[in-house]
RNA sequence: CGGGGUGUAGCGCAGCCUGGUAGCGCACUUGACUGGGGGUCAAGUGGUCGUCAGUUCAAAUCUGGCCACCCCGACCA
């Protein structure tokens, strides 16, 4: 804890990242910690924030023809095993039931790490012709993974999320399944979260359990660090194999599905907060912030019902083109301390509407990025938020990308390699594909691989070298993006 | 699991060395004043001092065990 520290500030982002971030969740009233270790408690405000994530993402989903179900959270010990690479990576992590209804069970349950296996189970319940599939479900819901080092919405006990699972009758559209989930995802970060992100393949040391590939979309945190932001992987045969998912198919042989999973999770939340985020609080995208606009009557005993009045008329005005609106009608508060609380939740746009705007017909105009102020005529700001939101939206995203860009370099030898993971930078290099080798990396620089960018992607441009730290030739045919992750 | 640290009011801390029945700031409650950048004054509410045992006439304070939490590392959406 910082000394200078007091109830109305945190900690300088400058000084202390991690302390930094931390302060904002707690302040900007996101989450609290419960009393169970690593779950944290999603407050009123961080909530609605998920929400409108999830609002977003849902109508993707159903618009390319996904459907919505529900599967239970408990799932049989002995469906993990089936799988090998799948247990081998959550075995560690499982939470286990071994009593329920005052008896030991029969088996134990493990509260769902993830669903595949559940899912696959189902569905060779549920598949028996070509016809039957494809199968595109998704689900909400939440999952546990007993993580050693919890850290609020990045890495917490139980998450919440989306996970996507579908079965295909042939490895090709499982694949176009899997590439047109990371589009949606890395669409979504830049479009709605401001997030601009690096698509990508995964190494094979970094894949998801029991995966073919691992597709993600890659961000950078204010720290220069990076964030793993959404999941899709192929999944092969590997999942229906030990599920038996079978199928005939038109020609009359048996035939094993190709599967897919993907996910999004609240995670996403701590790389909003770690990408836009400043010494005052949250800076939140419009297209996802829960309020848009906060209005602060400006009022004293004698015109308190006037001004309310007023503020709640502004904010119909505001409300009918469609603006998500906050009239912070708190007595006992001073305004210096509504605005700095909404600066600090991270607000885009303050009107402040007092007895003087009223009489002149003017509003106050506050933007949470400049944090000017600015006397414009009501009629002209309600008909321009619209217009000011979009803009502080592109804002946003330019400001991320020129700081994301700023951070990325190439290295061809060693030295510099090391020099500029140190220094905070996402690092271009080539690589010789060797898992020992990536492993050696990661312990000497504590950077990954995060991803080998697509082609056609930002960073993915077809190139051959030298491995970085083995002088092999490359593998991939283009270099990879090695940093520190969350 | 390894290293470091902390447990005293809702939060942040002092008191412990040198035992004598608990205090400060913020928050909270009430009232008055105030009101365009984190208000002022006054009066209040709130704690079996992490836990168990020991020493002592007496333990927040001394001794020992245990527990919990936080930070750094390994693991990870």
């Amino acid at each position: 804890m910082s000394k200078e520290k007091n109830n109305f500030s945190v900690t300088p982002r400058s000084q202390d990242f991690n302390e930094w971030y931390n302060d904002v969740v707690i302040k900007a009233d996101l989450a609290d910690d419960s009393p169970v270790r690593g779950a944290m408690v999603v407050k009123p405000y961080g909530w609605a924030l998920w929400e409108n994530v999830q609002k977003v993402l849902d109508a993707e989903f159903k618009a390319t023809n996904h459907e919505a179900l529900a599967f239970p959270m408990f799932i049989p010990m002995s469906f993990l095993a089936k799988e090998a690479q799948h247990v081998e990576g959550f075995a560690p992590e499982l939470a286990v039931v071994t009593h329920a209804g005052g008896h030991l069970l029969e088996e134990p349950l493990v509260v769902r790490p993830t669903s595949e296996t559940i899912i696959g189970h189902m569905w060779s319940k549920w598949v028996r012709s070509y016809r039957d599939l494809p199968l595109l479900h998704y689900q909400w819901g939440s999952v546990v993974r007993w993580e050693l080092r919890p850290r609020k919405f990045l890495r917490t006990t139980e998450f919440y999320w989306h996970e996507g699972h579908t079965a295909h009758a042939s490895s090709e559209e499982a694949v176009e399944e899997t590439l047109k989930l990371l589009e949606i995802y890395k669409n979504f970060a830049r479009n709605y979260a401001a997030m601009p992100v690096i698509s990508g393949v995964k190494t094979p040391s970094e894949r998801f359990a029991g995966a073919v590939d691992t597709y993600s979309i890659e961000a950078m945190m204010g720290d220069g660090k990076a964030l793993q932001a959404g999941t899709s992987h192929y999944l092969g045969q590997n999942f229906a194999k030990a599920f038996e998912v079978n199928f005939q198919a038109k020609d009359q042989s048996q035939q094993f599905a190709h599967t897919t999973s993907w996910a999004i999770s609240t995670r996403i939340i701590g790389g909003i907060i770690m990408t836009h985020g400043d010494d005052k609080g949250l800076v939140l995208p419009p297209m996802l912030a829960p309020f848009q606009v906060v209005i602060v009557p400006i009022f004293k005993s004698d015109n308190q019902d006037l001004m309310l009045a007023e503020a709640r008329k502004l904010a119909l005005e505001l409300r009918a083109l469609g603006v998500r609106v906050k009239v912070d009608e708190r007595d006992g508060v001073s305004n210096g301390f509504k605005y700095n609380d909404w600066e600090m939740r991270g607000v885009p746009f303050r009107l402040e509407l007092g007895p003087r705007d009223l009489e002149a017909g003017n509003v106050v105009l506050v933007s949470r990025l400049s944090g000017e102020k600015a006397i414009v005529a009501r009629g002209e700001a309600v008909a321009g938020m619209t217009a000011q939101l979009e803009g502080f939206q592109a804002e946003l995203l330019a400001r991320a990308t020129t700081f994301r860009d700023e951070r990325i370099k190439t290295a061809d030898t060693w030295d510099e390699f090391t020099r500029l993971l140190e220094q905070g930078f996402f690092v271009r290099a080539f690589h010789c594909g060797d898992a020992d080798s990536e492993k050696q990396i990661k312990e000497l620089t504590k950077a990954s691989t995060r991803c080998i960018p697509l082609t056609g992607e930002v960073y993915g441009d077809l190139e051959e070298g030298v491995c970085i730290h083995t002088g092999k030739p490359s593998a991939y045919g283009k270099r990879v993006i090695f940093a520190r992750a969350y």
